[in-house]
RNA sequence: GGGCCCGUAGCUCAGCUGGUUAGAGCGCGCGCCUGAUAAGCGCGAGGUCGGCCGUUCAAGUCGGCCCGGGCCCA
């Protein structure tokens, strides 16, 4: 490639490393982000929430999803003259936080309870901890956050622990306190008895393990029938003393089964077919069985352990009954399992609690177990049951249960805990009616995923017994139980609330331990009270932030109100259950019309807090399985932004020389060639020891070596880089990749590879075209401030139509949040550009005068507007093309391009019959093995639509061009070489036919095509007999094909034919080979390495044909190559042979 | 076990309200062009549209069941 002149014009476009380092010190140096949110202040607003992340764990691709597209749309709407807002945020609270601590200071291992640990580390601390491990790779996500161009204002950010957050959420609370929807109650958690403490969903989900249990049948005798029984199934015999009720499907179908056992005779109920053998007596719905008392297998022994006030002992109706196992009729123990609890509330069940939080049965237990271990209890309560005949039958189930993942053989237990509660069932159809004015993309989420869940509400378990989270602001007095809810640190001074800590950070005065400190007199009785001991779920913190990153209600309330609703919110489908539902319930609780005026704010209805949101799928590996740190499946994003990896290295002298061993998933990730060799640098700069990767044994983020290689390469310190050895796909290809190889809400398959082609296809061919114009502009010394000849050229007209029509797709799409379809439109343009104008209009670039001027600021003005375009997607492209062409400040600051100029839709559609009649022709070429390099006398093309024709013809030139023939024959003696071939259309004539449609299609095969044809178009119409009668099928009835006869060296769709006059005269060998003569020399330039303009003198010997045709063409091949002198005598150069004839070249540059 | 999504060419993915040669890119094979040149282009071969059953004149598209993958929940 030639140097890039200084003095040019129009700079060169670099690779895309070298973009991006470029446009990423320009954008810091000038301070382009900064200049567009001043820009944008006073126009209207687009508002974006963004869902804080938590940097206690490095970013990984899943991140750089989220990131690209919650930058594209605030990039687009600011372009669309929207000013956009982008405050980054952070979550800082939550069990992962601690769980990270508990583990940096060695809490985690075997079976310590790391809940006393913790308390004996001292709250102060461990908070103080918690507050840094949430930073650790602050950088880290700053640096990828930048290198992806995601552009947020982390000055601003928005932080989850900071006291105005803080308060904020309190207000939140409070005010559902208030109303009475904030209130203490128990959920059934999965426990682990011998930590004393409860196990998260995912701690839970790790511990499942296939164990053996008892799988017992009891029998619950039925009152004031004796002998009768009610047949129940359960794993957990230990839960039977606390039954409760039996639950059973109101609309099942229940038999009572006669049974003869030991000589007395006994009816059981049960579902039919799920009933032990015997003479069924009868069968009712199970809506008949509902109030049926029966007599406890246990009596409860009263007090504080049974609360019998609801209903107990009898036959209750539920849902969730189902035939797939046990009886049909579901022992309901609500004390220890979910469902059962779930019951309790619906039915109005009372609860017998018998086991206690270390897992050993309480003294009101009965006798037979009393102190004894829950899981021990089993046998007993199962041989003293058959002793009193209430087994039907019991053996052993295979089927998972979960077991503490810190220590295996600890089994879980679910137990009903105390707890907070917001009353969001009661709330479930104001939440749907606000879902159903979502807009979800994808659709489906509404009423699938989202919507189920809304459906299936529960009520909000709010409260964790945890230590670092929002504490809950909830003060009770001890003495005479009042209780009060506080809405800010204000409030609490108000009441007259003493210690606090003023020599502690201001935020973590509002945190445990210094806010439990905290006492307040008792408005009833004077006596100091106390915080409640929760903490709450940080879901609920990361939900209030639409006012709670302002401060509101506290402060920042017109930041509030200008930026609520949001129009805009993204994250992956794992936050429909987070995130998604936390903003929406909160905001649905809070800001009702009544609130909203209280606080001054205009009501704003439904929906809130987001109006369109963009639901992610997953990054997965090349297999489709979910990219995870812990496998090591992931694609490094440092190799695709920067072409390195950096690496822990040990040293194995089992390891081949020159090998490099990782995990089988990091070597499937980095996906090499078989030539390709990864380079090892101890810092990643250049050079380095080329290193095959083979799979190994190695943990993540590790690379095992030959010391000698590890020596060789001068490593130390344990730690290297792998430098890939291509040039890394850099972020724009990256986002592209997110962006356009399929809807964002399907999981994308993510690898280097993948990278690397999407883009060659977009990325490398829009940057040859840039490179192309930059070439010819700078010849031609082109200024776009000259006055633009007009466009004659059909070329420039089809290519600045498709332009137009492009802008107004892509902003349809974009509007409509479709950001896959939106890339392909910018993907189909970018195509047509560089494979049909550029190719074609390559002559006029070279070319003086009008047209070159008109082909120079078509293709100027069309690269303007997709620097524009493409903006919101590559950002580093689009600037790097934009300031090379336009010199402006910053594409980020202009506006989305107009849509100007002519529509050029017809001529749309007949470019698109145009390049499909040039592949027929190089098809028909191809298979006559005529090279498009010899000339054509002619081709013949037939086009199924006739009218089609007249509108093609002042575009037949393009096909002689691209055809390299001398004519184009249109619709000549079409019957000669091409049958017609007529079909129904059976989208207009189904319709109308119905049934004889069939029928129909069968007679035009039938037909003569030509006939049908003749008929159609002539207007009479062709009649078709079917049994309701005749039936006259117009033009609109059929559709129109040509197909070739046999014979003919000719090419074939349905809608053309094109036919070749493949025999050569004289004449036209001779202008073939004088074309083989050019190339030659052209060939002769490059191989030389010649500028593009610079003049050559040429020497050229051949036989009498090769000297014939270069006399004959001497002015063209002069023209064309730029010689000054074509001197046809001996004069070196190598021997060789142009189309058989013998030939020699040399070349010698003019000096100027 | 339940819910949702996905299953289309060797690979990665499109395919609108059901309408008759099922598309693209990559890869592969063959070839071309070249004043965009460590680029560009064309042609070709590749598909029981996961399987079965149904609705319909007509199903990749709608319904049911099953199989496989993913995610969420249990």
């Amino acid at each position: 490639m030639a140097p890039s002149d200084p003095t040019a014009r129009f700079e060169e476009l670099p690779g895309p490393v070298g973009i991006e380092e470029e446009v990423l010190a320009y954008w810091k140096e000038v301070g382009i982000f900064e200049q567009s949110l001043r820009q944008g202040e006073g126009r209207p607003r687009f508002v974006f929430y963004e869902g804080p992340p938590t940097a206690n764990g490095t970013p990984h691709n899943g991140h750089v999803l989220t990131r690209v597209i919650k930058d594209l749309f605030p990039r687009y709407k600011t372009m669309r003259g929207f000013h956009v807002e982008r405050k980054a945020g952070w979550d800082t609270h939550g069990l992962p936080v601690e769980i990270e601590v508990e583990k940096a200071l060695g809490m985690r291992d075997g079976s310590t309870n790391s809940r006393e640990a913790v308390l004996a580390y001292g709250l102060d601390n461990f908070a103080r901890r918690c507050i840094e491990s949430v930073f650790t790779y602050t950088e880290a996500w700053e640096d990828l956050t930048e290198r992806v161009g995601f552009w947020v204002d982390m000055g601003q950010a928005y932080v989850t622990y900071h006291r105005e957050y803080v308060e904020s959420v309190w207000w939140a609370l409070a005010e559902l306190y208030k109303r009475g929807l904030l209130y203490q109650g128990k959920k059934i958690v999965w426990w682990w008895p011998e930590g004393g403490t409860a196990l998260s969903n995912g701690e839970v989900g790790e511990g499942y393990r296939d164990v053996d249990d008892p799988s017992v049948t009891a029998r619950f005798p039925v009152e004031g029938q004796p002998d009768t029984y009610l047949l129940a199934w359960t794993t957990t015999p230990w839960t039977l003393p606390s039954n409760v009720a039996l639950a059973v499907g109101p609309e099942l179908d229940y038999a009572f089964v006669e049974l003869e056992e030991d000589g007395r005779t006994l009816v059981v109920i049960a579902a039919v077919g799920l009933h032990p053998e015997g003479k069924v007596l009868r069968t009712v719905k199970g809506a008949e069985l509902i109030g049926l008392r029966y007599a406890p297998l246990y009596a409860p022994t009263p007090g504080p352990t049974a609360d019998l006030s609801g209903l107990h002992f009898q036959v209750v109706g539920a849902a969730h009954v189902s035939l797939d196992a046990g009886t049909g009729i579901v022992h309901t123990a609500p004390a220890y399992g979910e469902a059962d609890y779930q019951l309790r509330l619906e039915a109005g069940l009372g609860i017998i609690e018998l086991v206690g939080p270390d897992g050993r049965f309480l003294p009101q237990a009965p006798e037979l177990i009393r102190g004894r271990y829950f899981k021990e209890a089993d046998k007993d309560i199962i041989r003293e049951l058959r002793s009193r005949g209430l087994i039907q039958h019991s053996g052993t189930i295979r089927h998972s249960y979960p077991f503490s993942p810190r220590s295996k053989d600890d089994p879980l237990m679910q137990l009903a805990r105390p707890g907070w509660f917001i009353r969001t069932s009661a709330f479930k159809d104001l939440a749907l009616e606000n879902n159903a004015e979502v807009n979800w993309l994808p659709e489906h989420v509404k009423q699938g995923r989202f919507g189920d869940f809304l459906r299936n509400n529960v009520d909000w378990a709010l409260s964790r017994e945890r230590f670092w989270g929002t504490p809950l602001p909830i003060w009770q007095c001890r003495s005479c139980g009042t209780e009060q809810a506080f809405a800010g640190v204000d409030d609490l001074v108000a009441a007259g609330a003493t210690g606090f800590d003023p020599d502690v950070d201001r935020h973590l005065q509002v945190h445990r331990p210094w806010i439990d400190r905290v006492r307040v007199p008792c408005a009833s009785c004077g006596e100091p009270m106390q915080r409640v001991i929760e903490v709450i779920d940080c879901w609920f913190d990361s939900g209030c932030m639409p006012f709670a990153q302002w401060g509101f209600p506290h402060r920042g309330q017109a930041r509030f109100k200008e930026s609520f609703p949001a129009d805009f919110i993204s994250e992956a489908v794992d936050q429909t259950r987070g995130w998604f539902y936390s903003l929406m319930m909160i905001s649905t609780l809070l800001f009702d019309d009544e609130t909203c005026r209280r606080y001054g704010i205009d009501p704003v209805g439904f929906p809130r807090p987001y109006r369109n949101c963009v639901v992610l799928g997953h990054v997965c590996d090349m297999e489709g399985k979910k990219e995870s740190k812990s496998v090591g499946n992931y694609t490094s994003p440092q190799l695709v932004l920067t072409g390195k990896m950096p690496l822990r290295y040990v040293l194995d002298p089992a390891m081949p020389r020159g090998v490099a061993g990782m995990s089988d998933a990091a070597v499937r990730s980095i996906d090499l060639g078989a030539d390709e060799r990864m380079r090892l640098s101890p810092d990643g700069s250049g050079g380095g020891l080329p290193v095959a990767l083979k799979g190994w044994k190695a943990g993540k983020e590790t690379v095992v070596l030959n010391p000698e290689d590890a020596a060789a390469a001068g490593l130390s310190e344990g730690r290297c880089f792998l430098v890939a050895p291509f040039e890394p796909p850099g972020a724009d290809a990256f986002r592209w990749l997110f962006f356009a190889s399929n809807p964002p809400w399907n999981n994308t398959r993510l690898s280097l590879r993948a990278i690397r082609e999407g883009q060659r296809e977009f990325h490398l061919r829009l940057a040859n075209v840039f490179q192309f114009f930059t070439i010819y502009a700078n010849i031609a010394g082109f200024d776009p401030a000259s006055p633009a000849p007009p466009r004659d050229s059909v070329l420039d007209r089809w290519i600045l139509g498709q332009s137009r029509a492009m802008v107004v797709e892509v902003g349809r799409q974009l509007d409509g949040y479709r950001i896959y379809e939106a890339a392909r439109a910018i993907a189909a343009f970018v195509d047509g550009l560089s494979n049909w104008y550029v190719r074609r209009s390559r002559a006029r670039f070279w070319g003086e005068g009008p047209d070159a001027q008109a082909a120079l600021h078509t293709l100027y003005e069309v690269l303007c507007t997709l620097s524009r375009v493409i903006a919101p997607f590559t950002p580093f492209l689009a600037e790097a093309m934009f300031r090379r062409l336009e010199g402006g400040t910053s594409v980020h600051l202009q506006s989305w391009p107009e849509s100007q100029g002519e529509d050029t839709a017809e001529l749309g559609e007949e470019m698109a019959l145009v390049r499909e009649i040039c592949s027929l022709g190089l098809a028909a070429r191809a298979k006559v093995g005529v090279k498009v390099r010899q000339p054509l006398r002619a081709v013949e093309v037939v086009l199924a639509d006739p009218a089609a024709q007249e509108r093609l013809a002042p575009l037949l030139d393009l096909v002689r061009e691209e055809l390299n023939v001398r004519e184009v024959h249109l619709g000549r003696r079409a019957e000669d070489f091409v049958q017609f071939r007529v079909k129904a259309d059976f989208k207009s004539l189904g319709a109308r036919l119905g049934k004889e449609m069939k029928l129909c299609a069968q007679a035009l095969a039938g037909a003569d095509g030509a006939t049908v044809r003749a008929a159609v178009l002539s207007g009479q119409g062709f009649p078709v007999e079917l049994p309701s009668g005749t039936v006259y099928l117009q033009q609109e009835d059929v559709v129109l094909e040509v197909v070739p006869r046999e014979g003919f060296q000719a090419a074939g769709s349905a809608v053309a034919v094109v036919a070749l006059h493949a025999e050569l005269d004289e004449d036209l060998r001779q202008e073939g080979l004088a074309r083989e003569l050019l190339n030659r020399v052209q060939v002769a330039r490059k191989e030389a390495d010649l500028p593009y303009i610079a003049r050559i003198e040429v020497r050229m010997e051949g036989d009498a044909a090769v000297l014939e045709a270069a006399r004959r063409f001497e002015h063209h091949l002069c023209q064309e190559a730029l010689i000054t002198l074509l001197d046809l005598v001996p004069g070196g150069g190598e021997a060789e042979a142009v189309d058989g004839h013998p030939f020699r070249l040399s070349i010698l540059p003019v000096q100027v």
